[in-house]
DNA sequence: ATGGTAGCACGGCTA
């Protein structure tokens, strides 16, 4: 089975390389976020097309989060519990025994911007929604855009970066308290030592300059990184025409339980 | 060079 997530920044724009991608790699579920559509203008016929059946939440302008699959997820979740606060970026659903929870985890700006607080509360509270999701599903994937670089092994020159955004303590801590939960971090747990990234800056030259950092994250409950084949993140959707600014990342798993 | 590019119901905001 193959999971697969990917930050597309804007589907509109990215639907034909979506579609290529699916075709080329046949996952069983994608994760989009930052769909940056609303819900009336989901290309739910272009996907059904390729096989494939959507959940999505979204706004418009920004954020927006969706998963495709082949096959009909159930227990799907839109939204947190008590309906969010407007920004979509978060769902869920399952397939079999294992429950996907796709989230576009806030930027957060600059350390002394207003969005910086609110990225923290937020991670705060997505502890207590996969906390819970964790009591009903143990077999469980986090995935999604986290705009965390998990640690300096991440990011293309920690000491340049320092403790900017995407890097400060305070979200490594947040990050630290997910996996708290019994979460691994999927890729890193199979490649101790690759310096590989999965976001590359439009500015600058950055992908060009290969200066990127590894913020899109799959991560997985015990019981699925113990059947985890491997986890690659597709640079080569970076390097494509037009390219979203996010790499695909893709993980497999021995197929059942 | 202390910036740059890309996307969005169109132009300041977000990343």
């Amino acid at each position: 089975m193959k999971i697969a997530t990917w930050n597309v920044n804007s589907l509109k724009v990215r639907l034909p390389q979506v579609l290529e991608w699916l075709g080329s790699e046949q996952p069983d579920v994608l994760c989009l976020q930052e769909t940056k559509l609303a819900d009336a203008r989901f290309p739910v016929a272009e996907l059904a097309d390729a096989g494939y059946r959507a959940l999505y939440h979204g706004q418009p302008t920004y954020n927006g989060v969706a998963i495709l699959s082949r096959t009909p997820p159930s227990d799907v979740r839109c939204d947190w519990p008590d309906g969010g606060d407007g920004q979509a970026r978060l769902c869920a659903a399952s397939f079999g025994d294992l429950r996907v929870v796709n989230v576009y985890v806030p930027n957060g700006q600059a350390l002394d911007s207003d969005k910086y607080p609110y990225k923290l509360q937020w991670l705060e509270r997505l502890r207590g929604l996969i906390a819970g999701e964790l009591q009903g599903w143990p077999q469980l994937l986090l995935v999604g855009d986290f705009n965390i670089a998990p640690d300096t092994r991440d990011v293309y020159d920690a000491a340049d970066w320092g403790e900017g955004i995407l890097c400060s303590a305070p979200e490594r801590a947040a990050l630290g308290a997910l996996l708290e939960l019994g979460l691994h971090d999927s890729y890193r747990k199979l490649h101790p030592d690759a310096r590989a990234w999965s976001w590359w800056d439009y500015r600058a030259a950055a992908f060009r300059r290969n200066q990127g950092l590894r913020i899109d994250l799959i991560l997985a409950s015990s019981p699925v990184l113990s059947r985890t084949r491997d986890v690659v993140i597709d640079r080569a959707a970076r390097a494509a025409e037009r390219p979203s600014d996010h790499a695909p990342v893709c993980i497999t798993l021995e197929s059942g339980a």
